[in-house]
DNA sequence: GTGAAAGCGCTAACAT
DNA sequence: ATGTTAGCGCTTTCAC
């Protein structure tokens, strides 16, 4: 393990200048920087990130916490946030907290303020107040994805917005028994998404002046599972079965199209579905859903925080791009058969 | 934020008491130790992780290097190995390598180099021999999962047993034509698995005394869409359909089950169908299984890392535990209609 | 633009 | 069992 100092001695210069030229602070001559390059490059030298930053007090690390590893959603935005985070240079530290609460609290306590990380990026989760405050005292940013975190910038797309679409496709194509598989209410607690994908369907069915049913809403767990119950509920219906399922997750729709099929209805002859996500199994199944971008969504948190960690020239531009989604039409969905029914 | 020696003064000790008594090396009477613990609760006092680091050599971090995390394989593995590492008070810092090998180099030469991790867990990744000597000269413990590391310490079920287990539990069933769905051969690349699976099942056949019929095997990606495409080529043959198709994944199970539905079989009346994984589907797709425990395998390599990092008094006891596997029959699996056919 | 030197906050000899 | 103190390897004033 060669040191600074090595490398400062083969490019004949002091180790202040070396500290300058690989970190890119301050101003070194082209011909020192050069120098200084091939010496560390001859020696194979990578500086010691700790002593660097305990020197410097910058650990070019980021916190990542995360509710669930195995989800679709999360395990995006993971992904995009390390991709993005490699690029920059920077480390991930993953804090799963999947289990109970005292994993949660811990985390906090003892990981995130040892100094580990120079921000945190929260996703789906809810932070407390005093959580948020802590991290600010410490000078740490924090950027949220996909919950709703108070005092704090977070990314997510407008559900309202997504679910009121979804809804008006299949109001666009005739439906008017439109059914919906939201959260239930436990689910509700880190995310209010479920409520908001709900508003947003309630909204556009007033819009085109149909009345909402409640007895054509109908809980699920967000899985692929709990799609299938709530749709077989929706379908076994003996009258006035809806024509259509707008789901608040892809999961649930595939899970929807699977018990239709069970009770021998075709899509989307029978009964047309529509999801939101854009899932990976999505094409597969030929589902109608409106795609939201969670590896994206990690990318632009990454964007965000670097800008306030290494502010660029062109700082504070794209302070409020409100995030991307889009409707993509498959197969699931389809004009009722007989739309007067 | 508290340092060490304000908490030497609350406590009324001197700093090298502090460090002994919070990270438990050394002795340190209870007194002491406790009026410490007591210090550094009031002052909210975590130490540097950083300057600890630095004076210690140790960091109490581990890298993960994985090739994909949106996988079920492979973010049940992370997750076990997470809230191992978390028990045991170290951080997970996470490389997703699912770039290109760019990224690959980057990682090895500027990040595990970084000093920033005391050992790292390999996860389906075949390591070059450079590589993994780097890690030991730099006398970073390392320890595989799920993919085969000359000369390194690697935790794997045994495929070709779980193959045969799985290629056994038709036969019992008086299977006699029995399909397989492998890996193709890029897929071999960085984890034998799919060679080894098909092993097993070739064996089981053979010890059995049925003849390995080339036509009954069928390569895929170890995805749903993929299974299903095999599963369609293999079931849509006009004559001698097979009676049971065994699929080296779950995935690729479940993916037959949807195409046996689609060409109007029945599972498992008109063919029996069982994959390797016990994924998080397969209970509700009814796939029997042989399932692997994933989660568990990140956990144990953890246990096996914090024992050369830490060695405790009952050292070197788990050396060599195989990995536990199980057959789990569900409702995708039975005797074929007419054994004759 | 560059160098000298004072820390960053802790740990581990070594001494007692 | 506890205190003293010299670093760990770098960054960053401050002078030049």
């Amino acid at each position: 393990m060669a040191g600074i100092e090595e490398v400062a001695k083969l490019a004949g210069v002091s180790t202040a200048t070396v500290s300058r030229a690989l970190s890119g602070r301050g101003h070194v001559s082209p011909a020192a920087k050069a120098k200084v390059e091939e010496a560390a490059a001859r020696l194979g030298y990578v500086v010691s990130s700790n002593a660097s930053s305990l020197a410097s007090g910058r650990t070019r690390n980021i916190g990542v916490v995360i509710p669930f590893l195995n989800r679709w959603f999360f395990s995006s935005v993971l992904e995009g946030a390390q991709q993005s985070l490699l690029r920059s240079g920077y480390d991930l530290t993953l804090y799963n907290l999947s289990g109970d609460g005292r994993e949660r609290a811990s985390v906090f306590e003892h990981f995130l303020m040892r100094q580990r990380v120079d921000a945190v990026i929260a996703v789906s989760l809810e932070l407390t107040e005093r959580e948020v405050t802590r991290l600010h005292d410490l000078g740490k940013p924090l950027v949220g994805v996909g919950g709703p975190i108070p005092g704090v910038r977070t990314l997510t797309i407008d559900d309202v917005a997504v679910a009121r679409l979804a809804t008006e496709h299949l109001i666009g194509l005739d439906h008017s028994r439109i059914a919906h598989i939201g959260g239930d209410l436990e689910f509700d607690l880190d995310f209010h998404l479920p409520t908001n994908r709900r508003i947003g369907y309630e909204a556009a069915l007033r819009d085109a002046g149909i009345e909402v049913d409640q007895r054509l809403f109908a809980p699920a767990d967000f899985t692929i599972r709990g799609g299938y119950h709530a749709a077989k509920q929706l379908l076994g219906v003996p009258h006035d079965r809806p024509t259509a399922i707008f789901a608040a997750s892809d999961e649930m729709a595939i899970g929807s199209i699977l018990a239709a099929r069970d009770l021998g209805l075709v899509v989307p002859r029978d009964v047309s579905i529509i999801g939101i996500d854009d899932h990976d199994l999505s094409d597969f199944f030929g589902l109608s859903t409106v795609a939201q971008f969670p590896r994206l969504q990690g990318e632009k948190a990454v964007e965000i925080l670097m800008e306030q960690l290494e502010p660029g020239p062109d700082a504070a531009a794209p302070a409020a791009t409100p995030l991307p989604y889009e409707l993509r039409v498959r197969s699931s969905t389809a004009r009722p058969v007989d739309p007067a029914r």
